[in-house]
DNA sequence: ATCAAAAAGTTGGACGTACAACAAATATTT
DNA sequence: AAATATTTGTTGTACGTCCAACTTTTTGAT
C-alpha cells in the first residue's frame, strides 16, 4: 500500500466522505505529476495510479476515463495558480496600480512558478487542442481570467488618468506571462523568474505611461 | 498508392536522388500534419505514413525511429518560418526600425500563420519537454533565433539614438509573439491576426520610445 | 547500347509490449 | 448486512520496430 510519493505522512482518511475527497485530490495531483514528469504521450492510467499512490483500476471507480481526469486537472491547475495569484494581490494594501503591477509577482513567485506547474501546464496546453473536454473547460477558465485582467488594468488606467484599451491591454499582458511561462518552461537557461517578472512589469507600467 | 494528401498532382520523383528527397520531405510534412492534427499522442507510425502516402515500414528506412522524425519535424518547421519572416524582411527597403516592426506582420501573416503550423508548433513545443533529441534541437533554434531578434533589436535602438537593454527587449518580443501564437492557438476566438501585429508592434514601439 | 547483377526503395505481416476499459473477487466502512 | 472502496486479472486493441519478400533504379562489363 504505497503512498503518494510527494503527498508526506498525511493521515490516511478513514470515514467514506474523507477517502472520497483524498482519493480524487491524490489522483488529480498524480495526474499532474504523472503529466510534468512524462507529458502527454508518457502519461497512462497505470502511471497516474503509481504517482498516486493508488491502483489502476481505482482511477475507474472516481472518474468515467481518462479524459475525465485531464479536465479535473486542468481545473485543479488553474484554480490553484488563481487562487495563489488573487490571495496575494487582495491580501496587499496599495493602489490598483501596485496590485496589477503585484501580479506578475505572484504568477512568478517560487510557490506558483514551479518545475511541476510549468511543465503540467504545457501539457495541458497541448491536451486542450486535441481533446473537445478540455478545450471546453480550458475556454472557460481563459474567459475568466480575461475579464478579471480586464477589470484590473481598467482600474489602474482610471486611477492613473490614462485612457487605453483595456481589453487589449490585458490579451497583451496574457499572452506575454503564457509565453514566459511557456518559453522558461522549454529553456529553463534563457530568462529567470526575476526578468520575466521585470518585462511583464515593464509592459504594465509603459502601457499605462508610468515610465 | 496513395498519394501524400495535400501534395496535389505532383509528378513521380524517378530518380534515387530525387525519391530520397521527395520521400524524407513528404514523411516530414505527413508528421507535421498529423501532429497538427491529432496532436502528440494521436501521432504513430502509421498515421504519419498515412499523410505521406508512404507504407509504415517506409519510414524505418528514412529514419532511425519515429523521435528523429520528431527533430526533422521541428527543425523543417522552425525553419520554413523562420526562412519566410528573413525573406520578407530582408526583401523590403526601408530603415532598421522599419524592418524589425515588419517581423511581428511576417509571423502573423496568412502563409506562416496558418492552423496547421499553430497546431503543429504547440504540439512539438510540448514534445520538446520530454523529448531529449527535439529539446536539444530546439535549444539550438531558438538560440539563433534570439540573436537575430537581438541585433535586429539593437539596429533599431541605435537608429532611434536610444539606450536599452536589447536582449532584454529580444526576450519580451519572443516571449509575446509566442504567447500570441500559442494563445490564438488555443482561443480561435479570442485575437485575430492583426491584433496580435498589433500588440507586437506596440510593445516594440513603446521599447523604442516612439510613442 | 544492352542487360544482368547489385543497390536502393518499398511493402505488409509478425512479434513483443503496453495500453484503457472492464469484471470478478476481496477488504473496509456504514 | 449492505454499501462502498479497492485490488488484481482479463480482454481486445494498438503501438514501434523488425524483417523477408518484392519492385524499381543504378551500375558496369560487354
Amino acid at each position: 500500500m504505497p503512498n503518494p510519493s510527494s503527498a508526506g505522512a498525511e493521515k490516511r482518511p478513514r470515514t467514506h466522505a474523507e477517502i472520497n475527497e483524498y482519493r480524487r485530490r491524490t489522483l488529480i495531483e498524480g495526474a499532474l505529476r504523472s503529466l510534468a514528469e512524462r507529458g502527454v504521450a508518457g502519461t497512462t492510467v497505470a502511471t497516474i495510479s503509481k504517482e498516486a499512490g493508488a491502483s489502476r483500476g481505482l482511477l475507474g471507480h472516481y472518474f468515467a476515463n481518462k479524459d475525465d481526469v485531464m479536465v479535473a486537472a486542468l481545473q485543479h491547475l488553474f484554480g490553484r495558480i488563481s487562487e495563489s495569484v488573487r490571495g496575494s494581490v487582495d491580501r496587499m494594501e496599495g493602489t490598483s496600480t501596485e496590485k496589477l503591477l503585484a501580479v506578475p509577482v505572484s504568477l512568478f513567485a517560487g510557490a506558483t512558478f514551479t518545475e511541476l506547474n510549468r511543465t503540467a501546464f504545457l501539457a495541458l496546453w497541448h491536451e486542450t487542442r486535441f481533446n473537445e473536454k478540455v478545450r471546453k473547460a480550458n475556454r472557460q477558465l481563459y474567459r475568466d481570467y480575461i475579464i478579471r485582467m480586464d477589470h484590473m488594468v481598467r482600474a489602474a488606467a482610471q486611477e492613473q488618468g490614462v485612457k487605453i484599451d483595456a481589453k487589449q491591454v490585458a490579451l497583451g499582458f496574457i499572452a506575454l506571462s503564457d509565453g514566459l511561462w511557456l518559453g522558461l518552461s522549454i529553456h529553463d537557461d534563457v530568462l529567470t523568474g526575476e526578468q520575466a517578472v521585470d518585462l511583464c512589469q515593464d509592459y504594465l507600467r509603459r502601457e499605462l505611461r508610468l515610465v
